[in-house]
DNA sequence: CTTGATTCCGAAAGCGCTTTCGGACATTCT
DNA sequence: AGAATGTCCGAAAGCGCTTTCGGAATCAAG
């Protein structure tokens, strides 16, 4: 059973390779009796197209390649898995392959971009972990490259992208915090080259103003992902005399290291100072406390992103492939009600009208409506620095 | 800056195709100054062969492909960002591109395999999550495709792999549990179909066989990988009268599960009952107590299968392509000395010579010298049920 | 100066498939 | 009936690169 060529095929069904290849690829000028015949014996014979010469008569690659998130100080994506398994099979069904490839740095990463593109590797790219000022989308619009990235960056509105409303997300969990009578708020967030430590910072920002409440500057620090940067960062908040009652965490891994840095110096996270992470990791249920966080529906981002991304190559405006998905929050037992017996006294007069409107309706983003129908969101550029 | 082509560089050159071709990959029919020309010229006019072109000529895909490890009730690798770098690094070092396919069902998997074998779509493969049992290495024995495993099978003799000592290191973890004391010690353990599952359990009856305790059949359960089932396991093994007094799981997923589960029947997991997990996450120093564990260093599983799979498709042997990486326990605080009120007495003379020798040197397995001294290991095939 | 060996490059035939073009034959219209 | 359309397939030219082969030029040896 060696390979049988598309020669091989024709010679056994008495027909040009030309009109095999024709049969095989549902060319109007074959009668349906020979295409029959010929896809028959195709199966029966076990024909396969070498892919590489078809690619090269072709020119199409049928390939699209995912830029796998590197960098040392990050650590893995913990849902890598899913989301490469959705992009996987997404592309699979349009008969193309998965190319991934891992760079360690973003000079290595534009270096592989312009390869791709110029050995016309791809047709196509998705690219993840996007920072705020990201070099890699204007290289790929530079090169006309088509491309999806997962999440935004400073200039999304001219290519396509799925995030995560990581602004509403943190405004949210500002708002469970106020409404647990927390006043004296502290936000842990994410390096801030990656646009989603800006969008969270932001909301978080937002939120605070709304409620009237201003936040230290030094209440807000940068850290790491990772349990040893969060927990020293918590260390960093509790430098000063009046600790926070509440801290926000870009991260569920920072914040277990919060309540790690808590727990070490005597006090019990949860109770003491109320945590709230992001993820929503299943490990997430099994410290003490139990971890509030906030989770979104990304159980197909791979194939939505893989879906969008044939979008872009066939030309569909980049406006209309730009999906922001909603995040739940998931109640654990990290957050309570402020100790009135702690800090508090010192901020109540910052804050003379706690929560005057409960629901905050006139503030509550867009996105709060099904995702599918925020197409565009300027309030998506909403800076952190406008709010400091 | 169009396309450029060996055409256009050649005739830029006034030369052939064929010799710019044989000066760019270095035929030794070609003077050294000709080539320099060349060579200079191309970087100029920034020349990139059109892969699939070559690809074609040379009937070499330059691709290895990577079955993404797929099942709907196992969870996603938390390592598996990390071996796909290093195993994406180690590729592209030979020029070759990285594939990657995800399957919902070994019949898909395996008609996938076919269909890379038949397409001349890769050179090699690597596989992960070996079955005890896996349909996978015999077709790809079959296809005569190169492949090397990530885990071993049954018959993993015949072909090339990398795994971690698994059976060495519930030895360990067991060695560990006796040493403090702990005589009723239950096992929570993966799908059996999983032949990881299967070295850890045969390492934990062994290391029970050498001490001469016997496992109460009830104490060994076998669990899905989850937070949840390994809550449910547990539950399972508190039904029983005497509980044990401690618990080697399969995986920290389910160690944290397992410590849940104790938590939530009034027990506090440490010092009640002893748990040890597997894979030494780093959210299991955020528990409480923290998940003593056991954890190998993969750093480099990736590049480690990549080089070697590269060696296979040069025809090494499988036998010389075998590594076999030892794990190392972190001692946490989920571990204590067993606690002599509890059920301590109805062991006692099942092991009337408690830890004659702490370190158990001559139990030790060799695996304790460095991996890869380790080349082959009769022991890697002692099965659970001769143990039984 | 001839012969034989080298050195270096051009010519040409693919790799296995796609796709345009034209032509043989059958079909319809006038 | 002949002309005008249609239907279906074969011929052939690539896609962009690799690789074998042969031959012109150069060189050393007789």
């Amino acid at each position: 059973m060696a390979k049988t060529s598309l020669r091989t095929l024709a010679e056994h069904l008495g027909l040009t390779e030309s009109t095999v290849s024709r049969a095989l690829n549902n060319y109007p000028d074959i009668s349906e009796k020979t295409r029959a015949r010929v896809k028959i014996a195709a199966v029966e014979l076990g024909y396969r197209p070498n892919q590489n010469a078809r690619r090269l008569a072709t020119g199409d690659s049928e390939c699209i390649g995912y830029l796998l998130p590197s960098g040392s100080n990050y650590p893995s994506d913990p849902f890598l898995a899913e989301l490469l398994g959705g992009l996987s099979r997404s592309v699979s069904n349009r008969g193309c392959d998965l190319l991934i490839s891992a760079c360690t740095s973003v000079d290595e990463e534009i270096a592989l971009l312009k390869k791709w593109t110029a050995t016309r590797r791809v047709n196509g790219v998705v690219l993840s972990r996007t920072l705020a000022d990201d070099p890699r989308v204007g290289t790929l619009l530079e090169l006309d490259m088509p491309f999806i990235t997962h999440g935004r960056t400073r200039n999304s509105d001219v290519h396509a992208w799925v995030d995560t409303d990581n602004f509403a997300a943190f405004e949210l969990g500002f708002n469970y915090l106020h409404k647990h009578g927390h006043r004296s708020i502290a936000y842990i967030g994410g390096p801030s080259r990656y646009n989603f430590s800006n969008q969270r910072l932001a909301g978080f920002l937002s939120a605070a103003k709304r409620h009237g409440l201003k936040i230290k500057p030094e209440f807000v620090v940068e850290s790491d992902i990772s349990v040893a940067a969060g927990s020293s960062a918590m260390q960093q908040l509790q430098q000063y005399a009046d600790t926070p009652t509440a801290v926000l965490c870009v991260t569920d891994m920072v914040a277990l290291g919060a309540m790690n840095a808590l727990r070490s110096s005597g006090l019990v996270p949860g109770s003491d100072v109320s945590i709230i992470g992001y993820d929503g990791l299943e490990v997430g249920a099994c410290t003490t406390p139990t971890l509030t966080s906030m989770t979104q529906p990304l159980a197909d981002a791979g194939a939505m992103l893989g879906n969008m991304l044939f979008d872009v190559i066939k030309g569909v405006p980049a406006h209309k492939l730009q999906r922001l998905v909603n995040v739940q929050l998931v109640e654990r037992s990290s957050v309570s009600a402020v100790q009135t017996n702690r800090s508090a006294a010192n901020v109540r007069n910052t804050d003379p009208d706690p929560d005057p409107d409960p629901t905050h309706s006139q503030y509550l983003p867009d996105s709060h409506v099904p995702a599918s129908a925020a197409k565009t969101t300027t309030r998506g550029t909403t800076t952190a620095e406008e709010l400091l």
